[in-house]
DNA sequence: TTCTCTACTGTGAACGCTCACAGAAGCATG
DNA sequence: CATGCTTCTGTGAGCGTTCACAGTAGAGAA
């Protein structure tokens, strides 16, 4: 049992105290903490020892008021918190991001603006420089959240295209198109020529994407487009089984679909087989997203992978960059074709 | 075009610009934040307008270097981060942590300890005091990390308890015995009077005490304990289906089993359904856990549920009580039967 | 010698807030 | 009329840093 372990917090050692130690002045010892710049070898380990010896941790608060900066980060999700909660995909990325920050000493603030009051109090927040930037999760179409914050000038990173917030957000998103043009490519590969897909909300990029990607293959091929094999969903699987039973009905003689996302896919999935379509041989299916769904599905889906653990690292590196002082960017990232046995 | 919309961020209002609008000095106005005691109903007005005319808001660094406060609270997962960020029980308690920390205005911040070296920098930033209290989200036996911040005398919550740190660590946790008890209950109910079990590892408190309430209702039954009947695992699917290989070999008899995860009991009825049995025909199967898995099983799983949504909110409360110089708490939450297909 | 330049070090001020204290005003009590 | 009490208000100090500036010491050049 020693004193300490009864409750009590010590105050802990200051920059003073350091100073004290090592025989220097405070401002030696603040050069040391950033940098070292213009310290001699000597303080310099003078310091460096001082600090061990003394346990020192900078007290970040006094350094923030001076400085203006938080040296922290915000995590903020403007969706429905559950949606997004369940979905794996996010975890990796909120995961990623904490760790990618950790590495930069920064700690990250989870931020969730679910109802308005919550929305307007963490704008409030943010714009009054608690956090030096954000890291956005939204996929609302002009998020007006979103759009205070960029007014306001703080840095700001989503993640995926946002839509009508211009060209001064950072985005990182995977390459959607590139990714559909992959699977239908797939397809086509197996000899499909009757192509169907479901696509996601249109007025989503993703979902705008993924159809261009689509088209642009079928052009590629000299295939022309036909709007019967195209239906679109809002990614749900009840939206992929209506979809499904819109094309069998429109056209009967595809011979295989790509589905703008896999919770969809497996409810094509089950359309098909109760239509007493074999999958993959009458028809083949590929996803989207390689979500657990696409592993839990039978056949397990093909699928495009989208990198999330890169996306969550791109995310932190764009933003400490504008944090710096560069300009918006986006970052476009290489998605992955996962083949299974629903192709 | 507004001219702060090129990135510039404006010097936000401070105190002084309020209490000048408001006509009342700094003191005041920080009266006023403070809850607003021995300040005149005329000056409180006065404040308050002059704080949303300048749209005001208090700088936390400035307030927490005289405090010595920071008015924020760490989310710390001291285990490896994978299998927890998969456990959508998890992400309800991060979740419901950052929303009842929130309705206090107080952030969360996210801090994963999976490395030695994460470790130990996120020791060194808690004991500075960077942040007021810590919700815990280790199993751990001796966790170093829970170890050294209870001897820093941080304010500290676990989920679950916490095994080997004394009673001076509060925790919020499920009544694991009592949901035992209604489970084994349940069975018995049904008739059944060969009942095994498969425990969850033995170093861990839940494990320990999902075994104890089973004995201990066998005993109120008047059934003899068969140490036949009882095999343990540890919580994975794959020990879930050595345990009932083993207790269909040990106690070929027996007619039902509580399995002390839901991962677990899909591996069981597994094993269950290739040797023949049929659930819950011939043998009665009941879960813990209430997870994903149960409702994915076929048939579905019986099984315990947890309340994660009170135990973030007891969780936050407690924390809150600790910090606010109240003694370290246990609090321990009733849990529910959910009556499925598996019994 | 004197001046300039570079490398380094110490010091006071300031960041925006809270807290302790002093004091004023109003009212009741001796 | 003094005294005490309560309610309210303003002021100065200080929290632990960083930053700008002034200053020192030593080397090299004029």
């Amino acid at each position: 049992m020693t004193m300490n372990a009864s409750g009590g917090r010590r105050r802990p050692p200051t920059i003073h105290d350091v100073a004290r130690e090592a025989g220097v002045s405070r401002g030696t010892v603040s050069r040391v903490l950033n940098g070292g710049h213009y310290v001699s070898p000597a303080a310099q380990e003078a310091v460096n020892a001082a600090i061990r010896r003394t346990g020192y941790v900078v007290n970040r608060h006094a350094r923030s008021l001076i400085t203006g900066r938080s040296d922290s980060i915000g995590f903020l999700l403007t969706e429905p918190q559950e949606r997004f909660f369940e979905d794996p995909n996010f975890n990796v990325l909120l995961r990623g991001c904490t760790q990618a920050l950790a590495a930069h000493d920064i700690p990250l603030l989870l931020m969730l603006a679910g109802t308005e009051d919550e929305r307007r109090r963490l704008t409030r927040y943010i714009t009054a420089g608690h956090v030096d930037g954000v890291l956005l999760v939204s996929n609302h179409s002009g998020d007006p959240v979103a759009e205070q914050l960029r007014e306001a000038g703080v840095p700001l990173v989503a993640c995926g295209k946002p839509i009508g917030l211009g060209s001064k957000v950072s985005y990182v998103a995977a390459d959607d198109r590139d990714g559909a043009r992959d699977m239908v490519r797939h397809l086509l590969s197996l000899g499909r020529r009757r192509v169907g897909m479901v696509t996601g909300p249109l007025d989503t990029p993703g979902g705008v994407e993924r159809l261009a990607g689509y088209q642009e293959v079928l052009a590629e091929a000299g295939l022309e487009f036909d709007e019967r094999l195209v239906v679109s969903g809002d990614y749900s699987r009840a939206s992929g089984e209506a979809g499904a039973e819109r094309l069998l009905a429109q056209a009967s003689d595809l011979d295989a679909v790509f589905v703008a996302s896999d919770l969809m896919a497996q409810g094509v999935l089950a359309v098909l087989q109760r239509a007493g379509r074999r999958v993959p041989q009458d028809v083949a299916v590929g996803g989207f997203d390689d979500s657990p769904a696409a592993l839990a599905s039978s056949p397990e889906l093909t699928t495009i992978r989208q990198p999330w653990d890169r996306i969550s690292a791109e995310m932190v590196r764009v933003l400490l960059a504008q944090i710096g002082g560069e300009d918006p960017a986006a970052v476009i990232l290489p998605t992955e074709l996962v083949k299974r046995e629903s192709t």
